[in-house]
RNA sequence: GCCCUGGUGGUGGAAUCGGUAGACACGCAGGACUUAAAAUCCUGUGGCCAGUGAUGGCUGUGCGGGUUCAAGUCCCGCCCGGGGUACCA
């Protein structure tokens, strides 16, 4: 092999390479784009047309990880949905390859099917119209209609396709494949519901066992081999997998699993197919026509691409006179007429965003290492990153590429890790709340909402600053916009105008938006901070309701005047603090930290609260309680729990405080409540020394003076007790 | 269509392993303090019914079944909301 030769057999095995290909050319954009960057046809970054252009592009080899990838997600701790995303996108489908001679044609072409079982049921085969056979198998009466198809299908992208989805529109090629196993002619279509991206881009078409089948089959007329036992295919495609063949030679009467494995074999014995897992996952394009983005560190030397030697790196950007891509639509670096030692050229393409967003994580380890992405001494010590929190809208690109690219560092002996993120959270959305008022139809005035269905009314926005506890400021409302100036406003029986509500994006034009700058300078940063915390489970999209937030300002008001008074001093003890109170601190301390560890952060807000309620009940001031309360409310309120760690006395910062530890003798009291059931049902409360045993506490219940009222001169049955639990008496 | 989620008071939510449903907070109602307001504090607050009252009864976690001594929690079948995804052969 000669050395082009040679670099043309390696790019078909590199990790990243060189190679013609379909690509989603965004002409807006002036640039090329992966798959997750496209959607429904157009740009994910505003909405632009996107069209398939072959060009010359670097790759990366990311479907041969498909498998890999797909089962590393076992391994990690990440919410279902992320996971089944990917699962999705990876697409992995177990099938079978067959191979179909052409008649009068030196060609074969190869479907991919996941029914080789209905193999005996083939009716035609399609293929897609951007399939290299076309032209070539297509007969001479045929050309005009297969060209001017194949020129359509070109013109659309694959939203368009989708469009027009039952139509099931395709031609005839003229042609003939040959059947594998039995040997019999059946034509061969052009259609575009067979996507050239998928697969091998061919079809043998089973109308009998498959819906798209069928639907084309009747579009255009072809008869339909009956294949399955009890199904007459007259009104649609057998969609269970379990109905035994008929029709099917070798196979009749087999179904499911045996049937596919006895296909496959005779299709082997012929070798004409062969067992095939196909995935849905491409790779993925990975140079873009940008200035911006790290620059390639290879030169071109007679066409072919070599790498700038480890000693030369990095790469610095050439200085360019405008960041534009040429008049004939090279990349802006072609403008420099950057070249490698004054004689090669430079690649012009730029890496794209998930180059850098790949593997950044693995720089904050060690970043000023100028030999290495981070010392393996470092890599080892933080390993993994525990918890990453971010967005799902990231599960097909960034999420997938840093899985992709951790590996490959595994791999070559970089990393010790083979997944990046151990665990993930996906924070929901924050939502606005939107208030309405009503106006009477053909009118200027405006109903209360809860008096609105006596009217046709028609439903508008008000500015969320005019409307206080969903009760309208109707003066503001009328200085609000010229229009409403002149309004009137028919209140209810408390003589308040009341506005409807909705729960969505937060958005200008639903003037719903509520910035936390007005937040943090009414109540400070400690409050907002807490107050976002407190609405919900992290991972639920919420409504912004600033009701609330006057809860946790008092809650934190509340807590200060544990330790200073209205004048600002000290109100902290050093007398030892009571049974009671260090009760309070120690269950505090034991559910602060259980929630902290289980992502629970809304109930450690809870927990802070009812903490302060009953130590402002028991007037604990005792330095002992309350040096240990503000570490605990330090991550939630860093600012106040400062403050107030150096009212304590300290000199250093509660940052740097030893995280209390509950002390396990105050946990638990000397007695249990128990709740005492009757056939399921709670009827009264006894309290019982909690080291009692089942039997003490069963004879405690039944001679309780309760127990004989409850149980109306029955026997009991049954008496179920779980210690510190409950008590249920079955009669 | 398929996949993943979720559905609990007037509102946000709690109930972690099948064991007292509604913690905590908002809101609301009533009260104290105040010339008044704000702030603060106290009491009550799922629904229905009975009682002057303490209290008692029934009912209740989207709907219908089931398992269990016991179901918001587990199982089966539906309904509705949110998100993802698709001519994937």
């Amino acid at each position: 092999m000669n050395v082009e030769q040679r670099n043309h057999l390696l790019m078909c095995f590199r990790l990243t390479y060189l190679a013609d290909s379909m690509v989603n050319w965004c002409p807006a954009l002036g640039t090329v784009l992966a798959n997750d960057e496209v959607k429904d046809g157009v740009s994910e970054r505003g909405g632009h047309p996107v069209v398939q252009k072959k060009m010359r592009q670097w790759s990366m080899r990311i479907s041969a990880f498909a498998e890999r990838l797909l089962n590393g997600l076992e391994q990690i701790d990440w919410p279902e949905n992320i996971k089944e995303i990917q699962r999705n996108w990876i697409g992995k489908s177990s099938g079978a390859t067959v191979l179909f001679n052409i008649e009068g044609h030196e060609g074969q072409i190869e479907v991919f099917t996941t029914r080789p079982d209905t193999i005996m049921g083939v009716a035609f085969v399609t293929l897609a119209p951007e399939h290299p056979l076309v032209s070539s198998i297509t007969t001479p009466a045929q050309k005009s209609v297969v060209d001017e198809y194949v020129a359509q299908a070109a013109l659309k992208n694959e939203r368009d396709r989708q469009v027009n989805a039952k139509e099931m529109s395709g031609v005839a090629t003229g042609a003939f494949a040959i059947h594998p196993l039995n040997g019999q002619k059946v034509p061969i279509y052009i259609a575009d519901y067979v996507l050239a991206g998928y697969g091998t881009g061919a079809v043998m078409a089973v109308p009998a066992g498959d819906q798209r089948d069928w639907d084309f089959a009747q579009q255009h007329q072809i008869e339909i081999p009956l294949i399955f036992d009890n199904h007459d295919a007259s009104e649609s495609a057998c969609s269970s997998k379990d109905v035994p063949l008929i029709n099917s030679d070798f196979l009749n009467g087999l179904c499911g699993k045996t049937a596919f494995d006895k296909a496959v074999e005779a299709l082997a014995a012929e070798e004409m197919g062969e067992v095939k897992t196909n995935y849905r996952l491409r790779d993925a394009v990975f140079s873009r026509q940008r200035y911006w983005g790290e620059p390639f560190p290879v030169y071109f030397e007679n066409g072919i691409s070599k790498m700038i030697p480890t000693a030369e790196l990095p790469v610095q950007l050439p200085e360019v006179d405008k960041y534009l891509p040429t008049e004939d639509g090279e990349p802006p670096l072609a403008r420099s007429q950057w070249k490698y030692q004054n004689q090669f050229v430079m690649e012009y393409n730029t890496m794209p965003g998930w180059a850098g967003s790949s593997w950044y994580f693995l720089r904050y380890m060690d970043p000023h290492n100028d030999r290495f992405i981070a010392s393996p001494e470092a890599m080892q010590y933080w390993g993994q990153v525990d918890l990453y929190m971010g967005g799902a809208e990231h599960a097909t690109g960034h999420l997938l590429y840093s899985r992709f690219w951790t590996m490959i560092l595994h791999d070559l002996g970089h990393v010790p890790f083979a997944e990046p993120f151990q665990k993930m959270i996906n924070q929901g959305m924050i939502l606005g709340r939107s208030n309405f008022v009503y106006r009477i139809k053909d009118s200027n005035t405006f109903v209360s909402a809860d008096l609105r269905k006596n009217y046709t009314t028609q439903r508008l926005y008000a500015d969320i600053s005019l409307v206080d506890n969903d009760k309208l400021d109707t003066e503001k409302f009328k200085q609000w916009l010229p229009e409403y100036a002149e309004a009137e406003f028919i209140l209810n029986e408390k003589g308040e105008y009341l506005c409807g509500f909705e729960i969505e994006k937060m958005s200008k034009s639903k003037y719903n938006v509520q910035t936390p700058d007005e937040l943090v300078e009414k109540f400070g940063a400690d409050t907002l901070r807490c107050y976002e915390m407190f609405l919900g489970p992290v991972e639920q999209s919420k409504p912004w309701d600033t009701k609330g937030i006057n809860g946790v300002y008092n809650f934190l008001r509340r807590l200060t005047r544990l330790y200073k008074n209205e004048q600002g001093e000290s109100l902290m003890t050093l007398t030892p603090a009571d049974k009671t109170s260090l009760q309070t601190l120690h269950r505090t301390i034991k559910k602060v930290t259980d929630d902290l560890n289980r992502y629970s952060w809304n109930t450690v807000v809870s927990t802070l609260m009812i903490a302060v309620n009953e130590l402002t009940e028991q007037k604990c001031h005792s330095k002992e309680v309350l040096q240990d309360l503000v570490i605990l409310l330090s991550p939630y309120a860093p600012h106040l729990a400062e403050e107030l760690w150096e009212t304590l006395g300290n000199t250093t910062s509660v940052l740097d405080a030893h995280w209390p530890v509950a002390n396990t003798q105050f946990l638990e009291d000397d007695t249990f409540s128990y709740p005492v059931s009757f056939n399921g049902k709670m009827r009264y409360n006894i309290d019982l020394d909690v080291h009692l045993d089942a039997k003490a506490v069963e004879s405690a219940v039944l001679t309780h003076e309760k127990t004989a009222h409850y149980l109306e001169g029955k026997p009991v049955k049954k008496i179920i007790v779980v210690p510190k639990r409950i008590v249920n008496i079955v009669f």
